[in-house]
RNA sequence: GGCGACGUAGCCAAGUGGUAAGGCAGAGGUCUGCAAAACCUUUAUGCGCCGGUUCGAAUCCGGCCGUCGCCUCCA
C-alpha cells in the first residue's frame, strides 16, 4: 500500500516517493499578513497540516517550511499597486512591521485553535532580501531578466516552459485584456523580481538597482531553496495562486539555478460562501474568528474549532468547499456523535478498577479493518471524507460494543481509545487528547460537584421521586450539563 | 475571449467500468419511570439532460443545459 498523490505538474495521480528515502521536504505558500485569517486560510492550512501529519504517520521525517509574506505583495492590478502591508500600516497608522507582527500573531493564534501544527520554519520575506537580490542578479547573469528604471523584470519570452504548471500558453497571455503594459517592461507578460520603490514606499532596501523591494514571487523561490534545497519534494498552496505566483516561482528557480524546483505540486481548491466566491474584494469574507464566534451575517451560531476542522476535512481538498450555515451545523452534530463515543470510552476506561490487558479477539479484527480502510483512504490522495467514513463505521461498532451490557475488558477499551487518538487525533487532528467538556476530563472540582448532584438524583429516582430527579436534570441542562442514564450509572457532559 | 472544475437522495459528501460509502435531517422500532445517548429498520430501480462505446457506465466518448472558478490581489 503506497501513498498516491495528485500532482498538478503532470495532472495525474502519482506514487509518492521522496527524493531522499525517509525524508520529505515540504514548502507551502503562507499568508500575507495584513489581515485576519479567513476560512480560505483555514482550508489550505488544515489541508497541508493533515498532509504533514499523515506523512509522519507513514514514518517520514518531514521538514515543513511555510513562509510569512510581509513585503512585496501589491494591492490591485498591474504594477502600480501599493504594498499590502504598507497600505494597512497607513490605514492603522502604525509601522509596517507592527502590522506584520500583530497579524502574524493572530494567524498563529487562529491556526493553533484549529489544531494546525506549526511549520518547522516560518521564514519571512523581509528577512530574506539579500537572497532575493541574489536571485535577481543570477537571472540577469543568465539572461533571463533585465533591469529597467530600477526594476528587474523576469523575461517570460526567454523561458520556453513558462506556463507548464498552470497549462497556460504563453502566447495566449498576450491577449489578456487585464495585462497592462508597464512603461518599462519589454513584454507585458514579464513580471518583477525586484521593484524600484517610490519615495513614499514605507518598506525599501538598497540594491544594485537603487532602493526597492522584492517582487512577490521571489520570496518563495529563494526560501524554498534555502531551507529545503533543490529540488524539494512537495510544494503546496491554494489553487488560485497557480498563476501567476506558482508558475513564476518555478520559472525563476529553474532559470536561475537550473534543474527542477518542486517535484510534486499539491494544490487545494477554494472556498465559497453560500455558493459564491469569497474574496476580500467581494466583501463577503468570513474570518476564522467570525466562524468561531458566530458573529457574521450568514451564520446563526458559533462553531467550535473542531467543527470547522471536521467540516473542512469532510470534503476532499481538491474540491471546493461551500461554507453554509446549514452545512456547518450538520457538521457540528456529526462531530458531536464522533466525540461522544470517544468521551464515553474514556469515561468507561477511567472507571475500570482492575486492568485486564486482553483485547477482545473479535473486536481486534474490527480495529484492523478500520486501520486498513483508513490508510487506503489516506493513501488515495489524502481522501479524508473516506477516512472519516471508515471512522464512523468504526464508531458504530464501538457504540454497539459499549452498549451491549457485556463486560468490555480495559485492554479493549484502551485499544479503542488509542486508535481514536492515533487516527482521529494524530493524523486528522479532530480528536483532542483531553476532552474538556466531558466528565472524565473535567477539572476535579467541577466533576465532584456534578457527581454530588448525580448522587442525589440517583437516590430520588430510586424512591421514584421523579419530580426531584427531573428537576435536577432539567436545571443542570439549563446550565449546560447533560446527564445520560446508562445501565451502569449516570454520565455527564457539557453541551457547548 | 482563453483555461479549468463541478452537477450523486431534503442538505453535505465519497465513489471514476461491475451493479450507489459516510454524515445531517425525516419516518418506524428497541432501550428508558420519562428523557438523552445509542442501536436496528427505512429514505436515490438511480447519479443534470440526450445520444454513443461496452456483456456491463454515476464512472469512458460526443453534444446540450446549468453552477462555480482562474486568467487581476487573494490560501
Amino acid at each position: 500500500m503506497t501513498l498516491r498523490v495528485y500532482n498538478y505538474l503532470s495532472r495525474q495521480e502519482e506514487t509518492f516517493e521522496p527524493l531522499h528515502p525517509g525524508f520529505v521536504g515540504m514548502y507551502v505558500c503562507g499568508p500575507t499578513v495584513y489581515g485576519d485569517a479567513h476560512i480560505g486560510h483555514a482550508k489550505a492550512y488544515i489541508t497541508f497540516d493533515v498532509v504533514h501529519r499523515y506523512l509522519e504517520y507513514l514514518g517520514y521525517r518531514v521538514r515543513y517550511v511555510q513562509n510569512i509574506t510581509d513585503v512585496g505583495h501589491l494591492v490591485g492590478d498591474g504594477d502600480e499597486g501599493e504594498d499590502k502591508i504598507g497600505r494597512q500600516a497607513r490605514v492603522e497608522r502604525v509601522e509596517p512591521m507592527e502590522i506584520v507582527e500583530s497579524y502574524t500573531r493572530n494567524y498563529f493564534r487562529d491556526m493553533d485553535v484549529l489544531n494546525v501544527r506549526r511549520p518547522d520554519i516560518s521564514p519571512r520575506a523581509s528577512g530574506h532580501v539579500p537572497e532575493q537580490i541574489e536571485l535577481a542578479q543570477e537571472l540577469l547573469t543568465k539572461g533571463h531578466a533585465y533591469a529597467s528604471n530600477g526594476n528587474v523584470y523576469f523575461s517570460v519570452p526567454s523561458w520556453p516552459t513558462y506556463g507548464k504548471l498552470s497549462r497556460r500558453k504563453v502566447d495566449d497571455l498576450e491577449e489578456g485584456a487585464r495585462l497592462e503594459v508597464a512603461g518599462d517592461k519589454r513584454d507585458p507578460r514579464d513580471f518583477a523580481v525586484w521593484r524600484a520603490a517610490t519615495s513614499g514606499h514605507l518598506m525599501q532596501w538598497n540594491s544594485p538597482w537603487g532602493k526597492g523591494f522584492p517582487g512577490w514571487h521571489a520570496e518563495c523561490t529563494v526560501m524554498a531553496r534555502k531551507y529545503l534545497g533543490l529540488p524539494f519534494d512537495i510544494h503546496g498552496g491554494g489553487l488560485e495562486n497557480i498563476f501567476p505566483h506558482n508558475e513564476s516561482e518555478i520559472a525563476q528557480s529553474e532559470a536561475a539555478y537550473g534543474g527542477a524546483f518542486a517535484r510534486y505540486w499539491l494544490l487545494n481548491n477554494m472556498v465559497t460562501i453560500d455558493g459564491t466566491k469569497m474574496g476580500k474584494s467581494q466583501g463577503n469574507s468570513l474570518t476564522v474568528q467570525q466562524a468561531l464566534t458566530g458573529k457574521h451575517d450568514r451564520l446563526s451560531q458559533p462553531y467550535s474549532p473542531m467543527t470547522v476542522r471536521y467540516f473542512i476535512l469532510s470534503s476532499h481538498y481538491r474540491q471546493t468547499t461551500d461554507f453554509t450555515d446549514e452545512a456547518l451545523s450538520a457538521a457540528a452534530r456529526g462531530y458531536e456523535r464522533l466525540l461522544g463515543t470517544v468521551g464515553l470510552v474514556r469515561q468507561m476506561l477511567a472507571k475500570q478498577d482492575s486492568h485486564n490487558s486482553t483485547i477482545d479477539a473479535q473486536f481486534s479484527a474490527t480495529l484492523v479493518d478500520l486501520k486498513t480502510r483508513f490508510e487506503e483512504a489516506m493513501n488515495n490522495d489524502f481522501n479524508t471524507p473516506q477516512a472519516l467514513a471508515a471512522l464512523f463505521d468504526f464508531n458504530r461498532a464501538v457504540n454497539t460494543l459499549v452498549n451491549s451490557q457485556q463486560p468490555v475488558s480495559s485492554g479493549t477499551l484502551e485499544a479503542i481509545d488509542n486508535t481514536y487518538r492515533q487516527l482521529g487525533g494524530d493524523v486528522l487532528g479532530i480528536i483532542p487528547a483531553e476532552i474538556s467538556t466531558q466528565g472524565a476530563g473535567a477539572a476535579g472540582l467541577e466533576d465532584e460537584l456534578v457527581q454530588i448532584l448525580i448522587t442525589l438524583r440517583t437516590a430520588a429516582r430510586k424512591n421514584k421521586d421523579y419530580a426531584t430527579s427531573d428537576a435536577i436534570r432539567d436545571q443542570l441542562a439549563a446550565a449546560g450539563v447533560i446527564l445520560e442514564d446508562r445501565p451502569d450509572g449516570t454520565v455527564w457532559k457539557i453541551n457547548r
